[in-house]
DNA sequence: GAATCTGTTGGATAC
DNA sequence: CGTATCCAACAGATT
C-alpha cells in the first residue's frame, strides 16, 4: 500500500524507547504521521484521579511532545479533546487515514473501547495495528499458557510467561518522525455526558477541557490543571520519559543496590531518600518501558559478583507480581475490580459494601452506609486522623505526595480491612485510586484482595500493628514527625502510642491527645478510635467464620443477600447488624486498654468448630 | 488423594 | 541486636 497516512494513538505508553508500536508504526514508512492523543470521559470523570495523578500525566505528555518536536519540528503530541469512539470515525475521514496503530490494552473499559474504535476503523476502510508492550508477557497469552485461568499466584506467573518466549530486549528510540498532515478540522466536536462527574470535589471550577477540540488556543496543546479544573499538584514526584530514564540510571550505577534488592526488606519509613525505585507511576503510564527497566535490571545482576537477590522478592521480581494482576485483570474483565460477580474473590460481609447494578454487574461507585460507626472510622482513616499515628502518617503522605512504600500500602489496608476496621476493600481501593500517582486498576485491584485475604493471599492471622509493625523501621518516629506535625516533640517512646503518654509528656511536647478527629484543631491529636488488639481479635474471628461459610463474589448467595442466614452467629457482623456482636466482646478481655487477652472459650469454640467439619 | 512443603513483606518471646 | 520458635492454621504447589 502506498502513501500511508497514519494515526498513532499513545496511551499507556508515553514515551519513544522500546515501544513495539510506534516501531510497527513508524516501519510503515508514513507519508504523513499524526502523533495523537485522545482524551477520554472514562478517565476525566467517570474513574477516580485526583489533582497529582494529573499532574503527572500532563508532565508525560509534555515531555513527550517536546521529544518529538526535537525529531520534527512540525510535530508534536496532538491533543484531541474529544472521545476516541465518536472521534476516530470524522478523524478518519477529514485527514484520510490509511493505519490507525495502537499498543494494547487489557483493562476492561480500554478493551470495549478499543473495539469500537477498531470497528469503527473497519467500517472506514483504515487498518489498525496492535503491538503488546505494557506488561513483560502480553497479558492474554499469558492467561492461554495458564491453561486459560487468570494467574492467581507468582508461581502460574512463573510457569506461563517463559513458555510464552523470552522477554525482547528493548527498542531503541527512533532517530526520525515524518511530517503531520494537515490539522484542520470542519467538524463540531461531540461533548461528553459530564454527570456525574467523580472527581467534582477536586475541582475548583468545572472542567473545560472538551470546549473545543484542538484546545483553548487551537493549537493542540497539552492542557493545563486549569483547564481541567483542578487546584495545584501538591505531590513532589514528576511525570515523564526524560526524567524517568535518568531515575533509572542512577539506580542501575548502584549496582549493589540493583542486584541485591529485596522488596520485603526496604523500609517503608524512609522518604528521603525513598527505599524503592519510585519508577511505578512511569510504568503506569508508560514513560519507562518495562522492558527497558527488566534488561537494565536483569544485566547488572547477571555481572554481578557478589551474591544477588532473586525474584519474587528481587527487582525484576516486582515486575513479575505486575504482569500476575494483568492476567488476572484480563482473565476476569470488569468483576476483577469487585467483590460481587467476581468469580476468584471471596465473599467476606464487610462494613460499606458496594452497590451494584445487577443489569450490568458493575458497581455503581455509590456504597451502603450499613454502620455509622464503619463509615466514621472510613472518614478517620481516610483523612489520617485515626489516632494511630503510622496509620495517620501513611495516609497524609499519600494525599499529598500521591505515593506510599508498598509496605506502607499494606499497613493501611490491612487496618482498613481484616485487622481493625472491617471495611470492604473496595472502599479503600477507591481511595487509593483517586490519590495515587502510579495507580493502575489491576495491581490496585489485586493487591487491595491481597491484603484483605479475599484473593492472592489466605494467611488472614499475619496481621500487621500499628505499633510493633513500624518500630521495626523506624524507632525514633522520624517518619510519623514528617506527616503527622503536631506530634513532633512527643518522645519517641510514645510516638506511636500518643496516647499512652502522661498529661506531662503531653504539655511538654505542646499536642494535647483528646477528641475523636472528627476534625483537625490546632495541637490537637485524637485518641485512638479503638483498642487495635480488641478489634484485631473480632476481626481475625470474622474472617474465619467468612471463610468457613467459603462464599465467593458469583455466588448466587452473596449476589442475592440470602447470605445473611448463614452468618448469623459471633463472627463480625453481617452489614446489616452484628447480631451477636457481644457475645464475642464478652470473650476478649481487655487489660487497663493494654492489651487484649483471647480467653479459653473463644480458642475451645474455634477448634470445636474446624474438628467437627 | 493425602501428606507435606512453601508462600515477596506478622507478632511476641526467648536466647 | 539478630535469629529461632511458636502462635493457630489458609491455599496452592509438590510429592
Amino acid at each position: 500500500m502506498g502513501n500511508p497516512r497514519v494515526i498513532y494513538w499513545f496511551r499507556t505508553d508515553l514515551r519513544l524507547h522500546d515501544s513495539p508500536a510506534l516501531k510497527a508504526a513508524l516501519d510503515l514508512n508514513p507519508e504523513e504521521f499524526w502523533p495523537v492523543w485522545t482524551w477520554d470521559p472514562r478517565y476525566v470523570y467517570r474513574a477516580r484521579v485526583g489533582t497529582n495523578r494529573w499532574q503527572f500525566l500532563l508532565d508525560c505528555q509534555n515531555d513527550l511532545s517536546k521529544s518529538i518536536t526535537k525529531l520534527n519540528k512540525k510535530s508534536k503530541l496532538f491533543l484531541m479533546r474529544e472521545a476516541p469512539q465518536t472521534l476516530f470515525p470524522k478523524l478518519f475521514k477529514a485527514w484520510k487515514i490509511t493505519h490507525l496503530v495502537f499498543e494494547k490494552d487489557t483493562d476492561a473499559y480500554a478493551k470495549d473501547r478499543d473495539e469500537v474504535v477498531k470497528k469503527a476503523a473497519e467500517e472506514a476502510g483504515v487498518e489498525v495495528i496492535i503491538k503488546s508492550g505494557r506488561t513483560l508477557w502480553d497479558s492474554d497469552e499469558l492467561v492461554k499458557k495458564n491453561h486459560n485461568k487468570p494467574t492467581m499466584s507468582i508461581s502460574q506467573v512463573q510457569a506461563a510467561g517463559p513458555k510464552i518466549g523470552k522477554i525482547s530486549r528493548p527498542i531503541p528510540p527512533p532517530k526520525s518522525i515524518p511530517d503531520p498532515g494537515d490539522t484542520k478540522l470542519d467538524f463540531e466536536p461531540q461533548r461528553p455526558e459530564q454527570n456525574p462527574d467523580l472527581n467534582s470535589s477536586s475541582r475548583l471550577q468545572g472542567d473545560k477541557s472538551y470546549e473545543r477540540i484542538s484546545g483553548p488556543n487551537d493549537d493542540f496543546a497539552v492542557p493545563t490543571l486549569e483547564e481541567l479544573g483542578f487546584a495545584r499538584a501538591t505531590s513532589s514526584h514528576r511525570g515523564g520519559e526524560t526524567i524517568a530514564l535518568q531515575m533509572l540510571d542512577r539506580i542501575i550505577a548502584d549496582e549493589q543496590y540493583t542486584a541485591t534488592f529485596e522488596k520485603p526488606n526496604t523500609a517503608p519509613t524512609a522518604f528521603e531518600p525513598q527505599a524503592t525505585t519510585l519508577l511505578s507511576p512511569h510504568l503506569h503510564f508508560g514513560s519507562l518501558s518495562i522492558r527497558e527497566f527488566y534488561w537494565r535490571v536483569q544485566d547488572v545482576v547477571d555481572n554481578y559478583s557478589g551474591k544477588a537477590s532473586h525474584p519474587p522478592a528481587s527487582l525484576t521480581g516486582q515486575l513479575l507480581f505486575r504482569d500476575m494482576y494483568f492476567g488476572a485483570q484480563a482473565a476476569l474483565g470488569y468483576s476483577f475490580g469487585q467483590t460481587l460477580y467476581n468469580s476468584h474473590c471471596r465473599f467476606i460481609p464487610w462494613h460499606l459494601p458496594s452497590k451494584v447494578d445487577h443489569k450490568t454487574k458493575l458497581v455503581t461507585g455509590e456504597y451502603h452506609v450499613d454502620s455509622p460507626q464503619a463509615e466514621e472510622w472510613f472518614q478517620r482513616w481516610k483523612y489520617g486522623r485515626t489516632g494511630f499515628p503510622w496509620i495517620d502518617a501513611l495516609m497524609r503522605q499519600l494525599r499529598q505526595e500521591g505515593w506510599i512504600h508498598h509496605l506502607g500500602r499494606h499497613a493501611v489496608a490491612c487496618f482498613l480491612t481484616r485487622g481493625g476496621c472491617y471495611i470492604s476493600w473496595e472502599r479503600g481501593a477507591e481511595v487509593f485510586e483517586e490519590w495515587l500517582i502510579d495507580h493502575e486498576t489491576a495491581c490496585n485491584a489485586g493487591n487491595w484482595q491481597w491484603l484483605s485475604c479475599t484473593a492472592f493471599f489466605a494467611q488472614f492471622f499475619r496481621c500487621y500493628s500499628p505499633i510493633a509493625f513500624p518500630k521495626k523501621w523506624d524507632k525514633e518516629g522520624i517518619f510519623v514527625k514528617r506527616y503527622v506535625p503536631e506530634l513532633k516533640g512527643l518522645d519517641a517512646k510514645y510516638i506511636y502510642e500518643p496516647w499512652k503518654a502522661p498529661m506531662a509528656d503531653q504539655k511538654k511536647a505542646k499536642v494535647r491527645i483528646q477528641g475523636d478527629g472528627k476534625e483537625q484543631l490546632e495541637g490537637v491529636y485524637p485518641k485512638p478510635m479503638f483498642d487495635f488488639n480488641e478489634r484485631r481479635n473480632i476481626c481475625i474471628e470474622g474472617m474465619k467464620k467468612a471463610y468457613k461459610v467459603g462464599l465467593y463474589g458469583d455466588d448466587p448467595k452473596a449476589i442475592d443477600g440470602t447470605w445473611r442466614k448463614l452468618f448469623d452467629d459471633d463472627a463480625e457482623g453481617p452489614t446489616e447488624g452484628n447480631t451477636n456482636i457481644m457475645v464475642l466482646l464478652k470473650r476478649t478481655r481487655v487489660v487497663r486498654g493494654k492489651k487484649a487477652v483471647k480467653l479459653k472459650g473463644a480458642t475451645e469454640k474455634g477448634r470445636s468448630v474446624s474438628e467437627a467439619k
